[in-house]
DNA sequence: TCTTAATATGAGCCGTTATTCATATAAACA
DNA sequence: TGTTTATATGAATAACGGCTCATATTAAGA
C-alpha cells in the first residue's frame, strides 16, 4: 500500500468543493470579480446563505474579498482551481460515457 | 456570471473524495489492486467501516471489486483519477507556500 | 444624524452522513 | 456438514454540516 504523506489539506479542499451551492457559486464567478449581490441573483440562494458559504470559500483561499465602497466583491483567487475543476468534471464525463455503452465494468466482479 | 452546465456529477464526485477514510483508501490503494482486509489492516479502521466506504467508493466508480477466492480485492477503476487528485494536491501545496511568504493576500480586502 | 442598502455573524434547528453493533452471506477447509 | 475466515448489510446512534432567523456592521445618501 502507499503511504499517505498527509492527506488533510486535500481532504480539507475537496470536502470545501463537495457542496452543491458552494460548487455553484464558484463556477458561476468564473474568472470575474462580482459583488454579493449579483451573486445571490445568479443563484437565487438567500442573501445569509451566500454569506455563509462565500465565507468558506473565502476562508478555504478559493476566492477572496474586496470592498469597493459598499459592495463587496468576490473573485476567484487562483483561475488555476478552474482548470483542475473542469479536468475532473472531463474525466467524469468522458467515464461516463463509458459506462453506458461498456458492459465489461459490470463483469468486473467475478464469481 | 458563467452559465453552469449541471454541476451535479462533479459535485457528487467531489462529496465521495471529501471524506478523510475514504481519500485515505483510495491514496493508499495507488494503482494496485489489494484485498479489504490489507485496506483494514493499512488504514486501522474497522472492517465494517472500511465496507462501508468500499461500498460508496465502488458506487461512485472510483474502484471496482474482484473476486478471487475468498477475497475481494479492490483497485482503482482509472489511474487518471490519481493523477488529477496530486495536480490538485500540488496546486494547494504551491499556494500555501504563498500564503506564508506573500502578506499582500491579506491587503485584499480594502476599507 | 436618521435611514436605507449591502454584507456578515451567532445561535439553534434539522437533515444528512459516518460510525458501530449485530448479523448475514460466501468461500475454504477440516 | 460444521467451522473458520473474509466481506457485506441493516438498523440504531452519534456527529457533523447546512440552513435560517434575528441581529450586527459598514457605508452611502438624504
Amino acid at each position: 500500500m502507499q503511504p499517505t504523506p498527509d492527506i488533510s489539506p486535500l481532504y480539507q479542499a475537496l470536502k470545501v468543493l463537495g457542496e452543491p451551492n458552494r460548487l455553484q457559486i464558484l463556477l458561476q464567478l468564473g474568472l470575474e470579480c462580482r459583488p454579493v449581490t449579483d451573486i445571490i441573483n445568479a443563484t437565487g440562494l438567500p442573501q445569509t446563505n451566500v454569506s455563509f458559504h462565500l465565507r468558506i470559500l473565502r476562508e478555504g483561499g478559493f476566492v477572496r474579498a474586496e470592498r469597493r465602497s459598499s459592495f463587496v466583491y468576490y473573485c476567484l483567487d487562483d483561475p488555476e482551481l478552474l482548470r483542475i475543476l473542469h479536468e475532473l468534471r472531463a474525466w467524469l464525463e468522458g467515464r461516463r460515457l463509458l459506462v453506458k455503452t461498456d458492459s465489461s465494468a459490470k463483469s468486473c466482479v467475478k464469481a
